[in-house]
DNA sequence: ATAGATAGTGCAACAGAAGTGCATTATTCA
DNA sequence: TGAATAATGCACTTCTGTTGCACTATCTAT
């Protein structure tokens, strides 16, 4: 994608596009597997950590991206789809952690289905991962 | 629980009945919340963190306790119900954690819907927590 | 264009959770 | 009883996430 193209996306997330801010932009876009902060760390060692955690919690509060806690002890975080309502209410599709290739997907067309709780409590949110092996990752 | 009846319990799991390993699972049973490492080092302040780390990996290994990873970044442990087979295969219970008195409990009836997953994924582990209000906490 | 305000960046330091090495103590069993 | 084995306690480390503060870049009004 290009510069131009990120950078009125970011506007119209309320985001000003920096330079670093574009290029971690266009690393989640370019990877469909779902990133967390030492990822981009590793990838963009020539920025500062504190910098990349800014970034990805000014994108996160904006709607920008949306955090993904797999179970692996690490956070990550993906690109909102377009239309998605993360910031007012949990877009609660699902994510896929694959064992093998230890990468996490988002799999935005899978909805968490509802859940009857006992009497007493209710539901303000929900997450659900799923592990197994992915379609990269034949047996 | 008499203490007989827990050291019983714990020799037909293959863990050997120390006195702090008693206590720990005392504790477990007497608390119908999920417990993190952090919880019993508060609880037990006597005894020292290694000792219960290792009383609590011990007892997850030997399929006394089973992991709950509830999303807010400390692991917690609950007693497996009579029966679970958490060693061999995951028991696919939800779990709810209440953000309001940020407690974590089992809901070990309510088990994870199959989710049909796109073609070339396949599950073998899955982690669903739900978050809202429990029941002891009314509006 | 300049100055002041505002926003972003980089370094250092810190906190919390989890895990390991090793010496000491307790328990088991030959 | 003594050797082997298991449990415990202390110190230290790693990893992730987070904050304070100074410095720099950008924006905006004059
Ligand atoms: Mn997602
Ligand atoms: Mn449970
Ligand atoms: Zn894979
Ligand atoms: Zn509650």
């Amino acid at each position: 994608m290009k510069t131009a193209k990120i950078e009125s996306l970011l506007q119209k997330s309320n985001v000003r596009p920096t330079a670093m801010r574009i290029l971690v932009y266009n690393f989640l876009l370019e990877n469909e597997a779902a990133k967390s902060l030492t990822d981009l760390e590793n990838y963009f060692d020539k920025s500062d950590r504190t910098t990349l955690y800014r970034t990805i919690k000014t994108f996160e509060e904006k709607g920008v991206v949306h955090q993904i806690d797999d179970g692996t002890g690490t956070t990550k975080y993906a690109l909102c789809e377009q239309g998605c309502n993360c910031q007012i209410e949990t877009d609660l599709h699902l994510h896929f952690y694959c064992n093998i290739c230890d990468e996490t997907v988002c799999l935005t067309d899978r909805k968490i289905p509802h859940i009857n709780l006992p009497d007493g409590y209710t539901a303000e949110d929900a997450n659900l991962v799923i592990k197994g092996r992915c379609e990269k990752c034949p047996e």
